[in-house]
DNA sequence: TACCAGGTGGGAA
DNA sequence: TTCCCACATGGT
């Protein structure tokens, strides 16, 4: 099944996901940019599940204020200490702070390049994708862990992430909107049906299933 | 108890 | 270039 049928599939089973969840009552109050919140969630969220990172955000919204320059003004023991429940602490940390010190806000970030993006600190492929699509609004698609899983499962396709990257982006229409949810809902999918072990039985589209399931 | 979660970066082969 | 491993908390 072609990789726009999958989509609808997929949308027509759980409807629009509304990635990324940003609270815009809080900046509006705070003045502060939700930008800078995608960013810093998009790093928090590395290997590590939305719950924990939620958990991370609310500590930085209650002890301080959900922006860049909190956390480059803030001691890095705090910052571990706040964002201790996402796991990898002392190096988040480290990293994150990096960040905003080399750019001083989302407005900076505004027109760079993945290129330029990639060599900031903690940012990997999927990190500036992530920044790029849902801060930014850039046509980057998303590959995480789930999309390796879910393309060679329903496509039998498999490669490395700049392979799968231009897989999707050569057959999706220059939508940003179906950029965003197609990677939110195979990444609702495959976390409760596509799993490593999956849950063929109660899945819905598993006659769309091209290939096996030893990924 | 073991595995997995909205990965990255450094070092060895 | 590619592969392997450390990084760490919290849920199932």
């Amino acid at each position: 099944m072609p990789l726009r049928e999958l989509y609808q599939a997929l949308f027509e089973l759980y409807g629009p996901q509304g990635w990324w969840p940003v609270d815009l009552n809080y900046h509006n109050l705070k003045g502060t940019d939700p930008r800078e919140e995608i960013i810093i969630g998009a790093i928090l969220t590395q290997n590590t599940s939305w719950k924990n990172v939620e958990r991370a955000l609310d500590n930085i919204k209650s002890y301080g204020e959900l922006s860049f320059r909190f956390i480059r003004e803030s001691p890095i023991e705090l910052l571990k200490e706040l964002i201790k429940p996402t796991g990898f602490y002392n190096q988040k940390a480290k990293r994150l702070k990096e960040f905003c010190m080399l750019f001083k806000s989302a407005n900076e970030l505004e027109n760079i390049s993945r290129e330029e993006l990639l060599k900031a600190p903690g940012v990997g492929e999927e990190t500036a994708d992530s920044i790029l699509l849902y801060a930014f609004n850039r046509l980057s698609f998303v590959i995480d862990k789930y999309t390796f899983r879910f393309i060679y499962r329903y496509m039998g396709i498999t490669g490395n992430y700049s392979e799968l990257k231009k897989t999707f982006e050569r057959q999706l229409p220059k939508d940003l909107q179906v950029y965003k949810e197609f990677h939110a809902l195979i990444d609702h999918h495959a976390k409760y049906f596509c799993k490593s072990a999956p849950r063929c039985e109660a899945c819905m589209l598993k006659n769309c299933l091209r290939v096996g399931l030893s990924f």
